[in-house]
DNA sequence: TTCAAATGTTAGACTTAGCTAAAATTCCTC
DNA sequence: GAGGAATTTTAGCTAAGTCTAACATTTGAA
């Protein structure tokens, strides 16, 4: 079964969607931005392939058919960003905006050999797991910093990369895998963080801090 | 302009089917395996663009403009094959497979790095040249093996990528860019060619020796 | 030089994946 | 629990790229 570039870039989609299990169809439209009738159109072709199921205006989501073949993208995608981070030097964003369409032409055999030269690593270059061949992931426990109450001590343990231009932002104050961050104060729902990473003061906001994933080291 | 990988890919082939500045019709459908109205619609559609000329009944032929986007396409094909073959270890073939679907995805930024990481090749691995980035080809003047009359001492300089199954066998047998080869004896036109290939007898078809383009080191 | 074969183009249909507009259903508020 | 708002689906269109069948043109052989 041949899946075309749309079909892989859907079944992906729903599987970062599917916190609840179930995934809306303006929620996937937006994520993919296109119109929602286009996403009904498309998980209906899915629910035909037997890779999600569709229950009319509740939902859909991945069969196990469905979730393996959207690991395999995120493997691709991940060990790609990887490589061209790691390997051929590009900056976190730019290999990014890569991967999403190399993921779709990856074969098995230079899947192989690029894993080969990486020495099979488990991470990609924002802390995010890697699926192994066989579909395995495995599954984080970490918070989110937007959930800092003020005066931990934190590590940064992966950062999301949903959003291309935070991704070049967060780099470059130093909110990478690895950094040590500690809060010094926690302000409400609309407001700010201010942090100490890796020893320099920095203010930043609530929203992005919620794409940033910790592990605490000490609490307040 | 973003051209869809199957406006590039008639725009390469026929850059590679040109021999004598107009290409048929057919011989266009026949090199991409589709039917020949299927071909007639695309030379419109390039035409349009002004990427190709086109005489209806009488050919099509390449734009400047039209031949410099088939040459940017070459040299993302060459490059990549050379980098999974040189970086990578890929086999020619796989290489050259792999190659078909990475040239339309590679950015600019990926094709400076893998060319800064190969060191400016000028020669893919079956001695094809690389176009340079602003679009020159050095022009080759090797003659083809299956020319040979018999009593040559020639060194091979490129194999043709075209046929898959061929790049294959001719690695097999060393016949690969650098090879030294004694033309024993040479038989007409739907004969067999005795070769000496780095000293080892080889009895090789006059089809596929066409393929093979050789530099002549001392003549009969 | 004529006419059949080969080649090329036109006509019309199909598939994939997108869109807008309108209808159906569910949700939420009063 | 009624009704408007939000969400989802259906209906119908479009564009790219493919196909087959039929028509047009060119070529080549008698």
């Amino acid at each position: 079964m041949t899946l075309s570039e749309a079909n892989q870039d859907y079944l992906k989609a729903i599987y970062k969607l599917r916190a609840h299990g179930t995934v809306t169809t303006q929620a996937l439209a937006e994520r993919l931005k296109v119109a929602p009738p286009s996403a009904t159109a498309m998980i209906k072709k899915l629910a035909a392939l037997q890779l999600v199921t569709h229950t009319p205006y509740y939902g859909v989501q991945l069969t196990p058919t469905g979730e393996k073949i959207a690991l395999e993208i995120i493997r691709h995608h991940r060990l790609v960003e990887t490589y061209l981070t790691e390997v051929l030097g590009l900056g976190w964003d730019q290999a990014h905006i890569e991967a999403e369409r190399w993921e779709h032409i990856l074969s098995e055999e230079v899947e192989a050999r690029m894993d080969a030269a990486l020495g099979s690593p488990t991470r990609d270059p924002h802390g995010a797991a890697i699926p192994t061949l066989d579909g395995e992931i495995a599954v984080d426990s970490w918070t989110r910093l937007s959930d800092a109450s003020g005066g931990e001590n934190l590590i940064v343990r992966r950062v999301s990369d949903e959003d291309t231009e935070l991704l070049g932002h967060l780099r470059e104050i130093g909110l990478v895998p690895g950094a040590r961050v500690a809060v010094r104060r926690a302000v409400g729902a609309e407001g700010t963080l201010h942090l100490e990473i890796e020893g320099t003061a920095q203010v930043f906001g609530i929203a992005p801090a919620r794409f940033v994933y910790v592990e605490t080291l000490s609490d307040p």
